[in-house]
DNA sequence: AAGCGTTATGTATGGCTGTGCATAACGGAA
DNA sequence: TTCCGTTATGCACAGCCATACATAACGCTT
């Protein structure tokens, strides 16, 4: 048998299963957090700036509690920050992820690598 | 903030990053070994021929090892059925999405569950 | 007032994927 | 030999999603 290579992946919803959080928002959210704007990020990321912001407002709708600030005008054109909020399921996110990653590496030697 | 759920998926690839086996898959053999005919999996997990046949396809394209005997004619009009390689994957897969699910709901309780 | 960079939003286009439909081969049963 | 249920396979079509393009609002700077 050829080798496998085991992947994953692992998101957020609320209850009505709109999507809150996965691996395409949670590197958004973490570009905006370095970059300062949505602009910057979207270029940092190479998607565009479109889908991202469509990103953003299903996050709102999912969601009660807003993880942005976002201002147009200013002396950069406009700006996105994260709110306390966003941090606080930023973080979150990343120790869940991180734990799960870590499991999927203990059960992938566990369970497939000896076939 | 509202309540949050988690979600997950799993697959195996070859090394050439195509799909082995997901969760699609893994219900689709699962219910070959059940049902001993494709085309009663389909009916089973109300899914299309076409497309259930096109995955097998991918399986056997992505591995060198036959997962699946397969036989037209004869007294059923044919039969579908797992070689011993395809009950040992589906049975290390089946372990393997277990232990992550359990993974999965113990980094929630840490990490999800009190925002 | 004009310019710049960003946020904000609609619309169209192209690709991918699942589905539906059509057809053929196969082999035991009646 | 005819029939039936299954495997096998091509093709057209619909739906979804990302991308591209277009345009407007906004507020500091010069």
């Amino acid at each position: 048998m050829k080798k496998l290579v085991a992947n994953f992946r692992l998101w957020l919803d609320n209850r009505n299963g709109q999507s809150v959080l996965g691996d395409g928002k949670w590197q958004l959210l973490k570009a905006i957090e370095k970059k300062g704007s949505l602009a910057a990020a979207c270029r940092h990321l190479k998607i565009s700036y479109r889908k991202a912001w469509g990103d953003l407002e299903k996050i709102q709708i999912a969601l009660d509690v807003p993880l942005l600030e976002q201002h147009r005008g200013g002396s950069k054109g406009g700006v996105t920050i994260l709110t306390a909020k966003g941090k606080e399921l930023l973080e979150a996110y990343e120790n869940f992820h991180r734990d799960i990653e870590k499991a999927a590496q203990k059960a992938y030697a566990k369970h497939i690598k000896k076939l």
